[in-house]
DNA sequence: ATGGCATATCCTATATGA
């Protein structure tokens, strides 16, 4: 099972790219981020045609996210990270697909900092942290994967000179990182590729792409139970080459779910303990 | 310190991204 994650930036823009790259690497899950599109305009119709269910939270001009599934619909589980009502930015998805639970998230990019941009990054991380401890214990084989907006060590990115003062590689949204990652959860990429230079995204300025002058904020993060699951992971660094690419490249893992381990008895819901209704 | 480029919308200008 493949399931990546992918920032489309703007997917009215994007859906050719987007088509081409699920029908050539043909992905089970594809979480996408960066829809800046309304509800009404997501190309419902073509991903079917293309053989995806999907749920999807949009939002004009900015942010929005959605999950697709291949040969099936994805079960919703929530539409939006728990913690602060008055949030109303499109920027969290989570679903059941074939027995494990998806998060796809996008988090707030934070820049300039500091501000009151940033405030909100921070703000919104502290909200993930706490979600995500739920998550990972809910004793379900949990995903959770987006564009965190966070460049984990200096070894994640090119040179980080001249992002210093970039939201991405503030200690602060380090330590962030750092807590979540605490819970347990496995960065599969980092994992399996300890002494490579990944990246997942190379800005639209200076040749970056030639030039391979890249980040890794692209994550995908594993818990406890689906960990011993995986199998291989990487970027499909050729759909950044393409024409009109998006400027971040989509990130996967392929899972062996025939790791799981059995169940221990059963809950009389098992569905709540992952939705942490309140 | 700035801008380079791309996408969006209230579109020949501005906000946002990373």
């Amino acid at each position: 099972m493949k399931i990546a994650t992918y920032n489309v930036n703007g997917i009215k823009s994007r859906l050719p790219n987007l088509l081409a790259w699920l029908a050539r690497e043909q992905p089970d899950v594809a979480c996408l981020q960066e829809l800046k599109a309304e509800d009404g305009s997501f190309p419902r119709a073509q991903l079917e045609e293309a053989g995806y269910g999907a749920l999807w939270k949009g939002q004009r001009s900015w942010n929005g996210v959605a999950i697709l599934a291949r040969g099936t619909d994805p079960v919703p589980v929530r539409n939006e990270l728990p913690g602060d009502p008055s949030d109303d930015q499109s920027r969290y998805l989570e679903a059941a697909v074939n027995g494990l639970v998806v998060a796809c998230l996008y988090l707030p990019n934070g820049n300039p900092q500091p501000g009151p941009k940033f405030a909100y990054k921070l703000a919104w991380f502290e909200r993930l942290i706490t979600h995500a401890d739920g998550l990972y214990g809910s004793g379900h084989p949990v995903l959770m994967c987006g564009d965190f907006n966070v460049v984990p060590t200096d070894f994640d990115i090119y040179n980080p000179r001249s992002w210093k003062k970039d939201a991405l590689l503030q200690p602060e949204s380090r330590a962030c990182w750092e807590r979540l990652l605490a819970q347990g959860w496995v960065d599969a990429l980092r994992h399996q590729h300890p002494d490579e230079a990944v990246f997942t995204f190379w800005d639209y300025f200076r040749q970056h792409w030639e030039h391979n002058s890249g980040l890794r904020i692209d994550h995908l993060l594993l818990n406890r139970p689906l960990a011993p699951c995986l199998v291989a992971s990487g970027v499909d660094r050729w759909v950044r080459g393409e024409t009109k690419a998006s400027d971040h490249a989509p990130t996967w893992v392929t899972l062996d779910l025939a790791r799981l381990k059995k169940k221990a008895p059963a809950r009389k819901t098992p569905a709540r303990s992952a939705r942490q209704i309140p």
